[in-house]
DNA sequence: ACAAACGTTGTG
DNA sequence: CACAACGTTTGT
């Protein structure tokens, strides 16, 4: 059960926490400029320590001060993939199922008659997010029918997700399952995943300046190949994701026995 | 406004 | 399928 996070990395601890934005400017001009230590051969070889899934999921107690205390964003309301990531897309997951259990959020059946102990009442215990997710219940959930279905999909696509479901799960379902695109917009909202922020590429500081995307950065708008986050790289759709959601699509709550059913096997498990 | 980078599409 | 280019989203 050793889940540490093996950096090898001197220079990433700095660089745990998942940003669009790369803390160390690699992308400057002036790292353009210099000559980095590290040789593409370098960043090909560079073994590759495990995936904190579960640092994801379980947020550092300082993350979780900061999302709660200064979760509101001046700009722009939080994204799908914002609310799974932080802290308190447990807590959207619990809004939901309060919300369920008012009898104001319909999902498809079964999920909310799924045995009284819900499925999931993993994390946190309730008291905690009944109020931390107030904040939410204002702006994501105004109990307007029309966003409704929406919001049906997204609880059940998310379906409370929790730790049996990894990263990819949650950013999977929401890019693809349950992205604007799907949801609301229909026509092109593909909402943008984020880097996880601990694979190993986006542990990485530097760019290797030699690979495709390094040296067509001006016209490709690409990330460093060997700075790609690895969730970023499987398709939304991709092996191990599209089962997960077609079976929450074809079956909406019997996702969650899916889950079960997987856990049970180990599928998801580590 | 700008930069960074993800998603999509076209091409080989 | 891999790659390149573009459009778009997202954060500063």
């Amino acid at each position: 059960m050793s889940t540490a996070v093996d950096i090898t990395d001197p220079p990433s601890s700095d660089q745990a926490h998942s940003s669009t934005k790369i803390p160390n400017e690699p992308l400057r001009r002036s790292l353009k400029r210099s000559n980095h230590p590290y040789s593409l051969s370098h960043y090909i070889s560079t073994p590759s320590p495990a995936v904190d899934v579960k640092s994801l999921i379980q947020p550092s107690p300082a993350q979780q001060r900061a999302t709660q205390s200064g979760h509101t964003k001046p700009r722009r309301a939080p994204s799908w993939p914002d609310m799974w990531e932080s802290p308190s897309g447990l807590h959207l997951a619990h809004a939901a199922e309060l919300l369920m259990r008012a009898g104001l959020l319909a999902l498809t059946p079964g999920v909310g008659e799924g045995g009284g102990s819900g499925p999931e009442e993993e994390e946190e215990d309730s008291s905690a997010c009944g109020t931390d997710f107030q904040p939410f219940l204002g702006a994501w959930f105004p109990f307007s029918p029309a966003l409704f279905p929406l919001a049906g999909f997204q609880m059940g696509g998310g379906h409370w997700r929790s730790a049996a479901m990894g990263a990819e799960g949650i950013e999977g379902l929401v890019a693809e399952g349950c992205s604007p695109g799907s949801l609301g917009g229909g026509s092109g909202g593909r909402r943008k995943r984020k880097r996880c922020g601990e694979c190993v590429p986006c542990r990485r500081q530097t760019n290797c300046e030699q690979c495709s995307s390094c040296r067509n950065r001006k016209r490709g708008h690409q990330i460093c190949k060997y700075r790609k986050c690895e969730e970023l790289k499987r398709k939304p759709g991709g092996p191990g994701f599209e089962s997960r959601v077609s079976r929450f699509d074809l079956r909406g709550s019997d996702f969650t026995l899916g889950l079960a059913q997987e856990r049970s096997n180990g599928a998801l498990d580590g």
